[in-house]
DNA sequence: CCGGCGTCTGTGAGCGTTCACAGTAGAGAA
DNA sequence: TTCTCTACTGTGAACGCTCACAGACGCCGG
């Protein structure tokens, strides 16, 4: 009743005070605590009165001391920082890993590791098991971090398909090279037949899938393939107004774009409306990611959409499953086509 | 040379093998670990090696059992997400206290309060000692989780000024009025009188400070305020966009607009544009925050920086201090005019 | 009646640290 | 010499929990 009322730090009540409490041992109420098996009905009631009553929290030290577990997970960001966090799409995966983990009572670690100095601390720190597991956001090919972790046999989950590092390391992604082909054979079926590609970064598997799926759609429909409708782009929007200018030049008649994510896709807008191109009369664009940009875009971006909130879902049940001992394990999660008014 | 080769965890190096390495006592090793005060230079350099031969990392669990202290601390969101995790300011925030904090070896936890389950759940486990202070990030007045973890004592650092919840809870704030008055005052040097102004949330103190500073700029150069010139909005592009509309219709003979987020500013922007209004020629606008929209809007933003790189670190600094004991502090840090095409 | 089994409970040990304390050695003062 | 002081070191005892073990109890079949 009138507990903790002055405010002040006082010394929690621990597992001995509650055993008081509910005339039980200690170990009694360490049975209820976890999972409350061969404990008979009367001492399970007792012992959860008593929780209530002295308000009691497990003391997660004391627990993963003897555990080895440390019941939390890292967020690990190893690549250019700027990329990641001006992307709202990484807002929307960290904001689903986050609930969840604490849908499991798990909390997450947010580690950033741009500096190198930053990099061996976190290693050191992941390696050294302060977190059962790590959820990987990383685009680059071979990124050592992540060779390391594995190495030490950490569970790892990576967002997006991480190249050049071998099997043995889970990830979820979205099928990347299916959304592109969605995306190009709306296109095909609008009657285009001169389609552009403003591509994403090709060191990145994201990237390289975009374009198979351009690739594959124009062969399907018998449409050869033209170097000069396929220009490279970053991901950011200075690049797509870049790619826009530069595909109007190369290939002036020119007449479906399929671009790589959404913010390139707005600069190939500005760079459509400066050359007096109207959209989608004179000439369609396609986005990928359903960014909020997609909306906000005048005119708003027909787009492939990404099921960010079923891939973070997704990595935190592998990375649980494989802190449970289970091996690593691949998910690839379907695209879905937003049409809109740009196509 | 040939350790931890083959993956797979094993058990890591503990402070005693690395006291039998170095042949000396637990005590050393631990003295050496925390500072190294009384402690020989031939102990010191013999631990030192020892921890590098072994590979040691301290067991943070095991510290934290014993010094109660749990070496970490939360960031957390306690009012509606999708807002905060739509700003890119927001990003910038947490990124830079993550940053601070690991130059402190501090890990961050991130903490997201949606639901009222979450709410509990959250509040449970900061109260119960499993970090040692709190990162706030909450617009709202008289925050309910702020206000029980206030009276628990847990040490709590708010971003912008919480209020309804009296005092003894420190705040890092970007000084709102006064960025709101350089904002004023330089539309009225450009020969503005009838300035519109869309606010931001008035159960917000930034949306308070900002329009408050707007009034007294008026008053100091003898202007009459206009209500009709005063209109509301929530700081969403949306709410600028209608607010927009709404002054041309009140006050038609308006000539400058403080819009008090670049969001909002955005919505004006398309309001005037599609109302013919030129700008900044017939009309100036203003924005507050020098967020991305500031400079992707066409014409771009004349704005008002708020220092996030600088706010970030403050908050880390005074949270810090006040776990170490200190009494709670309240920060205000300087904005500054950024020039743009808008005005 | 006994032995066995399945269910439930208490007990001691120990996880890896830090902390308080007791102790040692050497230097300098009396 | 002896005593004190300082600089340093080692040693239990905790911290709060889980785990393995041993024991108690009731129930059944023999």
């Amino acid at each position: 009743m009138t507990m903790n009322q002055t405010g002040g730090r006082r010394r929690p009540p621990t597992i001995h005070d509650v055993a008081r409490e509910a005339g039980v041992s200690r170990g009694t109420v360490s049975r209820v605590l976890n999972g409350g098996h061969y404990v008979s009905p009367a001492a399970q009631e007792a012992v959860n009165a008593a929780i209530r009553k002295t308000g009691y929290v497990v003391n997660r030290h004391a627990r993963s001391l003897i555990t080895g577990r440390s019941d939390s997970v890292g967020f690990l960001l190893t690549e250019p920082q700027e990329r990641f966090f001006e992307d709202p799409n990484f807002n929307v995966l960290l904001r689903g890993c986050t609930q969840a983990l604490a849908a499991h009572d798990i909390p997450l670690l947010l580690m950033l590791a741009g500096t190198e100095d930053e990099r061996r601390r976190i290693t050191r720190y992941i390696t050294a098991g302060h977190v059962d597991g790590v959820l990987l956001v990383s685009s680059h090919s071979g990124d050592p971090v992540a060779l390391e972790l594995r190495e030490a046999g950490v569970p790892l989950v990576a967002c997006g398909k991480p190249i050049g590092i071998g099997s043995k390391v889970s990830y979820v992604a979205a099928d990347d090279r299916d959304g592109a082909r969605d995306m190009v054979r709306h296109l095909v079926s609008l009657g285009h037949r001169r389609i552009g590609v403003v591509t994403g970064p090709l060191d990145t598997p994201g990237g390289v899938e975009r374009l198979a799926g351009y690739k594959e759609v124009l062969a399907e429909a018998g449409i050869e393939v033209d170097e000069k409708l396929i220009v490279p782009g970053d991901y950011s929007r200075a690049s797509g107004e870049a790619g826009g200018e530069r595909l109007l030049a190369q290939a002036p008649d020119v007449d479906a774009v399929f671009v790589a994510s959404d913010l390139m896709a707005q600069g190939v807008l500005a760079a459509l409306r400066r050359a007096g191109r109207r959209v989608p009369d004179d000439i369609a664009v396609g986005g990928f990611d359903d960014s909020p940009a997609a909306t906000a875009a005048t005119p708003s971006l027909t787009t492939i959409r990404q099921p960010w909130d079923r891939i973070s879902a997704e990595m935190v049940r592998v990375l649980l499953a494989q802190i449970g001992g289970e091996d690593a394990a691949a998910v690839i999660l379907p695209t879905e086509l937003v049409r809109r008014e740009s196509t």
